[in-house]
DNA sequence: TTGAAAGCGCTAACAT
DNA sequence: ATGTTAGCGCTTTCAA
C-alpha cells in the first residue's frame, strides 16, 4: 500500500520544538510545571509532526497498560441470546473510553480456554479486568484470584471457591423478583406459581429467593424448575397445569421461558391476564413486546450496570474514580435497582 | 492484597537455565537452531519461574502487537438487538485466539468518537482492525482508510469515500432476498410485496436488489420502505394493505419488521399464510421462533463470517493464514451463502 | 550453536 | 522550569 512512514518520536517532536524529550513528556502528559510559552510550542510541534505516543515504550517504563479485559465465558453469551451482551458492554466501553482506557475482550470457549485467560490476566498485559462469571460451579473467580488482577464481577459470583470478598454488580434479581410477585399479589391471585431459571445460576437463585420472600409458605408443587430458554418454560408450564389446574398467574424467571409459558397457556385455551396472569424478567425488548399479549416484567438498566463495573474497577485501580462509594474510601459491591414494567400479561 | 510478585524477565530464567538471554528468547519464540539440551533447560526455567514474556518489551522492538480492533459503530449495536453482535464477536475471537491475537473492542458512540478511533488506528497500537460499518455514508472507512491500517469490513461498506478496494466479509443479502422472493413466487403468490430495511445501509439496498431481480416488472405501490424496526414494519404494511389490498404475500427485509407486519396483518384478520404469506430476514431466533406463526426467513451463519472475518485479515497481516483464496494469493472479499429456513409463515 | 551488545521509545530520577 | 541520563524487558544483528 502505502510507504509505512516512521511515526515520529518523542525525541523528533523535541527536535522540532527545540526542548529536550523530558520537557515534551511532561506536556504531552499533562505535567504541570512547563513554562506555557513552551508547552505551546511542543503542542504545535506534535500537530505537525502527527505525534502519537508509543504506548508499548510507555507501558514498558510505567508498567502501566490503560487497557482492562473484558471476560466473557461461553455459556454467557448464549444466555444473552438479547441486548444484554451488546448494552453492558456498551456500558463499559463508555466508562472506559472516558478514562483513556482500552478494552480487551476475552470470549472462552469452555474449560480449555480457562487456561489460556488466566496466563493471560497473570501475564500483566492489562491493569485489571471485569469478569461476567454466573454460574455457581464456575472456577474462573478463583484463577482469576490467583493471578492477582483487580477484577469486578459481573453479576454475583458463584462461591465455588474464594470469591468471598470479590468485588461485583449484580441487578437486584430477588428485589425484582419480589416486586413482580407481590405485583400479582395485588392483582389478587392466590395460587401463584413459579417457573424458575437454570439455578446453577446466582440469578436464578435469587429470583427464586425472591419468590419465596413474598410467598414463604407457597405450595412446593407451584414452583417448577426451568432454564431460562422457551422450550424450558414450555415444559415447566405443561408441568405446573397439570399437576395444578387451578393456578391463577405465574412468574417466570425470565421473559424467554415466560414466551414459551404463554404459548401452553393458549394451547390449554386459557385466557392471558384473565385466567393466568403472567410476568416475567429482563424487559428484553425483542422478547418482551412481541408476545401476545405484551409481557409484564421487570426491568433492569443493563448499560448502567456495565458502566458501572467499570467504574467499580477504574477506582480500584485508582484512577480518578468519582466521589467515594463508601465511608472508608473503599470500592463495594454494587445492587442495582429493578422496574416493574407493566403491560398487558399481568 | 497480595503483594506485588516482580514478575521474571528473560535475565531471570536465562540466569537460571544458564544460559544468555538471546537464547532463551529464541526458546520461548521457537526459533530453531538451539541444542535440543539446552531448550529443555531453558523449558524447564520457563516452567518453575512461571516466567510470561513481557509483550510492550517485545512490542517496542518488533514493532508487532499481536492485538486486532473490532470496531463497532453505534447504529450498528441498535441492529444487532440479538445475537448477531455476540455471535459474529464469538467467531472473530476464535480465529484470533487461535492465532494468539488479542481483541481490542472499540465501540464507538456518534461522530464525536470518529476522531478517537482513527487516532487509535493511526497510533499503531494495534496490527489490523475489523471494522462494521454498514452505512452507506459512514465516514468512517475514509478515516480508516487515512490511518492506514489493514481492515477487513463487516458488512459490505458504503462507498463514501475511498472504500473501493476494501476488504469485507458480506452475506448474499442479494442472493438471500432472491430465495425468499422465489420462494414466495413459488408458493403461487402473483402479489409480492417488499418492506424494505433502512436504505441507508447496504444490506436493505441489496436485499431490494434481490428482490428486483426476481420481479423486475413489479408494480411500484408494492414497495415500501421500513426500517428494520417492528414499529416500521407495522407502519409499512398498513400503508401496503391500504394501497393494495389485494397483495398475498410480503418479503420483509428482516425478522423484526415482519414480526410487525404479523401484527397488522392479525388486527387486519388476515390469516398467515392462507391470505398473505410473510418471509422475513436474518432468523433472529428469539424472534423468528417466537412470532405467530413462526416465520419463513433467510438464514445467515453469523459465527462464521465472523471467523472468515479475523481470517482475512490475518492473512492480509501475513499471519500463517491458510491456503490462499485466490490464485495470485492476494485476500479477496467473502459473500457468504445464505440458506431458507422454512416455517409456518410461507 | 551461542553470547555480547545495541537499541526500540518512553518516563522518571536527578541535576542544573 | 528544563535538561541529562539511566534504564524498562525484549529482539536481533554481529562475533565468536
Amino acid at each position: 500500500m502505502t510507504e509505512m512512514a516512521p511515526r515520529p518520536t518523542l525525541e523528533a517532536v523535541a527536535a522540532r520544538a527545540g526542548v529536550s524529550r523530558a520537557t515534551v513528556s511532561r506536556v504531552v502528559n499533562g505535567a504541570q510545571g512547563v513554562r506555557e510559552s513552551l508547552a505551546a510550542r511542543v503542542r504545535q510541534a506534535v500537530e505537525e509532526l502527527g505525534y502519537v505516543p508509543n504506548q508499548a515504550a510507555r507501558s514498558l517504563v510505567t508498567r502501566r497498560h490503560d487497557a482492562v479485559a473484558v471476560v466473557i465465558a461461553e455459556p454467557e453469551t448464549r444466555v444473552f441470546a438479547d441486548p444484554f451482551f451488546a448494552l453492558q458492554l456498551r456500558g463499559i466501553s463508555k466508562e472506559l473510553t472516558a478514562h483513556d482506557c482500552q478494552l480487551v475482550l476475552l470470549l472462552t470457549e469452555g474449560q480449555g480456554d480457562h487456561a489460556r485467560v488466566a496466563r493471560y490476566l497473570a501475564g500483566n498485559h492489562v491493569d485489571g479486568a471485569l469478569v461476567f462469571s454466573l454460574h455457581l460451579d464456575d472456577p474462573l473467580p478463583g484463577l482469576i484470584r490467583n493471578a492477582g488482577v483487580p477484577t469486578v464481577f459481573g453479576g454475583r459470583p458463584g462461591w465455588g471457591e474464594g470469591g468471598e470478598g470479590a468485588l461485583y454488580v449484580d441487578s437486584d434479581n430477588r428485589g425484582g423478583a419480589r416486586t413482580a410477585v407481590e405485583h400479582l399479589v395485588s392483582l389478587g391471585r392466590r395460587r401463584i406459581a413459579h417457573i424458575t431459571g437454570a439455578l446453577d445460576q446466582t440469578s436464578a437463585v435469587d429470583r427464586l429467593e425472591g419468590f419465596k420472600d413474598v410467598l414463604p409458605d407457597t405450595d412446593p408443587a407451584l414452583i417448577e424448575p426451568g432454564d431460562f430458554t422457551p422450550a424450558g418454560g414450555e415444559r415447566a408450564m405443561r408441568a405446573l397445569l397439570d399437576r395444578c389446574p387451578d393456578l391463577d398467574a405465574v412468574f417466570a424467571a425470565n421473559d424467554l421461558s415466560a414466551s414459551g409459558a404463554l404459548r401452553v397457556l393458549r394451547e390449554r385455551g386459557l385466557r392471558v391476564p384473565e385466567d393466568v396472569a403472567v410476568a416475567g424478567f429482563d424487559d428484553m425488548l425483542p422478547v418482551a413486546e412481541q408476545t401476545d399479549p405484551p409481557l409484564t416484567t421487570v426491568r433492569q438498566d443493563i448499560e448502567h450496570m456495565g458502566l458501572l463495573m467499570a467504574r467499580l474497577l477504574l477506582r480500584r485501580l485508582d484512577r480518578n474514580g468519582p466521589e467515594p462509594d463508601t465511608e472508608d474510601g473503599a470500592p463495594r459491591s454494587i445492587v442495582t435497582p429493578t422496574t416493574l414494567v407493566r403491560r398487558a400479561s399481568a
